[in-house]
DNA sequence: CGAACCCTTGACAGAAATCAACTAAGGTGG
DNA sequence: CCACCTTAGTTGATTTCTGTCAAGGGTTCG
């Protein structure tokens, strides 16, 4: 593991309060490592053996139920994914497979619960961590609960426009299909969507999106804080 | 506030593990207290000011955004919620609303978040209800995008079943108007889904619930440990 | 160059929401 | 005690949305 990953893990909310002593003990036990694109890091079912960090890379976390899957997320650095199983030592709700080649570092389970019954400091980040864990899944429910696909489609590029600093041009940096199975909608579907949403000042060109109205787009899903805040850091869809 | 209601919230899974004197601390500075039916306890949006425990009665917890709404989950006794945005010190993403007169306990997140800093048995456990919520969350929203109405609708009826100790003939509990929000669907739709769910071995008459043919509603619905299994206590529907 | 794979488009089928009407049950007030 | 009102639930007709199936274009990569 390299000195200036450990230093950026370190700065992690996740790590950055603990007792260097524990945040040593920690990483004695965790190891970076690298992955190919399109590796399974974990399958839902199996015991929760490691915290993952993604320094590098992305990763589709996802969830399966008789011959269907969808996406649950995108974790991207620095994020976690996880915490809640490996806490609760229960199996993972959720499958993870990288995007591409990503480095990730894997901190055992078992030190982790150890460390933080005896730092207080480190099981408050863990608690404000998982808290954002939590809101974020909410919101996502929330999302599906209470808007049709093409709003949450609108609210997602707008979305993506805030995270870019409020770019009125940006590109979307994830497949297409991914997109649409993250907001619960066939591929297909997601690009009639697409096609239609340009009444509401939204263009899309492979790639590429040009926000051509933010006033009409407002007007079609105004943002909510309650679905639409930020809580999870590294989650990106 | 009655002292079997403390010994009660003692025993709480939450509260059962902390030192005895932080309990007490905790619980000077809560309160019990009643409220009438169908009574908005909090809406979202709002500070959140107390972490709130279900002592007796029902509380549904729904979100909104526009004109719509939908339920997000029932809370029974004895459960807890928005531990979560207490815990954040940040606006509650969801409303609260009495469903019949209810009696809460009510502890004020100011001293939650000063008590887990000194008791780390209490942070454990806020960690591990918390965690349980997350997972919570991720079983409903897997629910919503693995499984379309009518298997939603079979897959509660049979975790129903399994709540009422495996019974083969229950009651709902709940207005049918509050489950069809809660799945995802309108209450005509789940009305026809009913209807049509004897096809798989589910009769329903009023608030009765038989299943006829448990077989056939395995088959239809394979419970998945992954989606179906218990997480939250407390946490009905 | 060929083989995947992603994305798009069209036609169609199925699912779900909407609108409207009607029933039944519970509560209220005369 | 009963007429009245409100509300949950149901049912039917209809529209809208969404998934499915099939085909074709474009790109990447071996």
């Amino acid at each position: 593991m390299r000195p200036d990953d450990l230093a950026e893990v370190r700065h992690l909310p996740l790590f950055r309060d603990m007792l260097k002593a524990n945040f040593d003990a920690l990483m004695q036990g965790a190891y970076a490592q690298a992955f190919p694109e399109g590796l399974e890091l974990i399958r839902q079912g199996d015991p929760a053996d490691f915290l993952h960090v993604v320094l590098e890379g992305a990763v589709e976390l996802h969830a399966g139920w008789q011959d269907r899957s969808c996406t649950m997320a995108v974790v991207k650095p620095v994020g976690t994914f996880i915490l809640a199983a490996c806490i609760k030592d229960v199996p993972y709700l959720m499958s993870a497979r990288t995007l591409e080649r990503s480095r990730l570092l894997l901190v055992p389970a078992s030190d982790l619960r150890a460390v933080f019954r005896r730092d207080a400091e480190f099981a408050v980040s863990t608690i404000t961590e998982l808290a954002g864990c939590y809101r974020a899944v909410v919101r996502h429910a929330k999302s599906l609960k209470l808007r049709n696909s093409r709003e949450r489609v609108a609210a997602y590029m707008l979305k993506q426009s805030q995270l870019a600093g409020g770019a009125l041009r940006f590109t979307l940096g994830i497949e297409k299909r991914l997109i649409a199975s993250y907001l619960g909608m066939t591929p297909e579907n997601l690009s009639r969507a697409l096609k239609t949403l340009d009444d509401v000042g939204i263009e899309v060109h492979g790639q590429m999106v040009t926000i051509t109205d933010m006033d009409r787009l407002l007007a079609f899903v105004p943002p909510d804080a309650l679905i639409d805040g930020p809580d999870a850091p590294g989650l990106v869809a």
